[in-house]
DNA sequence: CGAACGCCAAACGAAAATGCATGGATATCG
DNA sequence: CGATATCCATGCATTTTCGTTTGGCGTTCG
């Protein structure tokens, strides 16, 4: 039995088809066909189903899966294993956050530590979607709600305010009513953050003009005109063009979180980074 | 990350050279070579120091160890769950057992069982070293003693009686003394077994004359007048040439155990093959 | 209803991995 | 001390694997 095999198995199981497992993989098409082909002849097993609309599963792949997932996450962790001895002041560190907080927050100490550290390759990578710490698509993760996947260090980073946003010079609404304002939220898929919550409730006759996942897109719409925003107050109180409406009541502030997976606790570049950016910006 | 360098790793780390390792796997010794350092590369990591006598693990490789055993635990399992799926009643099944055993006990009932299943193809091994369930070197072991392993369902089989022996016509000793008899025992390795054990008290004063791990032997050295043995009854009541002596104590009987891995709880031809086992043996 | 796009299977040539043979270094044994 | 065995590294021929390309099929969209 060729491991390798067992790789392609798993590409092919999660995206269904012979090319989207190529393309997962950097391989080709036919290749993929031919090592599945091989991968059942040395099992004597039919691990697919060809059907009109992709590879399924078989009662015998069904079998197989649990295990080739096991043997994944050891090779994960192999690769972990190593990263997290290195000692030196040198190699790649792939950060993950929002827009903003990468922009507003993040930008000024990663400038600092690059100089500091000129052998580090900082990557930053904004991107609502969470990205997952155990297949090393980021070594540090910050976001806004707590961390709960097991083999994950974490701690709280700082406490952010918001507040909420209109366009220099605009009609201020009033608490509990918003009739005739408009307003720019989240995304509905976020539509159960607090801070949307919050909107409903504090100005429940307000008209939603427009939706970003993007915090700074959503600073920018409101610097337009397009409506009221609530934005965190470091990106807020830095955007050009906007001002801080006070109706009252402020919208609820959030806790931010920054966690790593274990096994890169003695990763020293991660550890320097990481060190830089609690001086900098919790004390 | 070719996985498939993990299993070529792993084989360095038990045979030492690369010479050995090639052949485990089936391989050659520059393949070897080559794919260790490939895997090496890309790990970025030197895994073995060159030394002297041999490769030997770095803390890198130690660090990496553990995780390439489950790797190569899961690749085992999944190697199980589809052979433990198979329900037709053919293909290959192995079994283990102590040599007279096999020989004594399991033969008739392998040669019945091979006409009524032809299709299944029973390879017996007789040996003394313990097959490893897990890593499938025996779908069905023989042993007496119990199983301590995880993940082996095991049950008690017979209760074997054993018997003194000595070649027909011999003089038979007095128990508790045995002065001028000489012993034909099991190897030195063997020394903790009962029986052995139990031959130190009641003949204090034999001599051991020979030694070997194999029952069979033990038997024909006795009837050639090597010495005294003590035999499984159903052994040494069938051998022609000796016959069993009776000093006023029988030495103790063992238990005979028989156990698979709960993986292959489902494979049809195990299951047929134990059934009629404990149907002529135990009933 | 035709064009375009996705999929997979098969044929062919290029690239990579493998095995074989050799050489050098070191330990073992007669 | 020479002969032998075993080990690893290297060069070369061969086999295997891979990528590219092509063709066939079904679905989707204009």
């Amino acid at each position: 039995m060729n491991w390798s095999d067992v790789e392609i198995f798993l590409a092919i199981v999660r995206e269904g088809t012979l090319g989207g497992a190529a393309r997962r993989l950097g391989l080709t098409q036919p290749t993929m066909g031919r090592r599945l082909k091989a991968f059942e002849a040395t099992l004597g097993q039919m691990l697919f189903q060809r059907t009109p609309d992709g590879f399924v599963l078989t009662d015998e792949g069904t079998a197989i899966l649990v295990h080739a997932e096991r043997m994944e996450e050891e090779a994960l962790a192999l690769r972990r294993a190593l990263v997290g001895q290195e000692r030196q002041l040198e190699g790649a560190l792939r950060l993950s956050s929002s827009d903003w907080f990468g922009a507003h927050m993040l930008s000024p100490v990663l400038a600092e530590f690059s100089l500091q550290h000129p052998k580090v390759l900082v990557e930053l990578v904004t991107d609502s979607r969470l990205l997952n710490l155990s297949r090393r698509e980021a070594d540090l993760v910050f976001r806004i709600a707590p961390f709960t996947e097991p083999d994950v260090i974490s701690r709280k980073l700082i406490h952010i305010e918001y507040g909420l946003y209109a366009a220099d010079g605009s009609e201020h609404p009033n608490l509990g009513d918003g009739a005739g304002a408009r307003l720019v939220t989240m995304d509905e898929a976020f539509g159960g953050m607090p801070d949307v919550a919050w909107l409903k409730r504090a100005l429940p006759k307000a008209d939603v003009a427009m939706r970003s996942n993007n915090r700074e897109v959503q600073a920018t719409l409101c610097a337009r005109g397009a409506g009221l925003a609530v934005l965190p107050r470091p990106l807020g109180d830095t955007v050009a063009g906007i001002e801080r409406v006070d109706i009252g009541e402020a919208p609820p502030g959030r806790d931010t979180w920054v966690g790593y997976h274990r096994d890169l606790k003695r990763l020293a570049r991660l550890r320097a980074l990481l060190d830089l950016v609690i001086e900098r910006l919790v004390n």
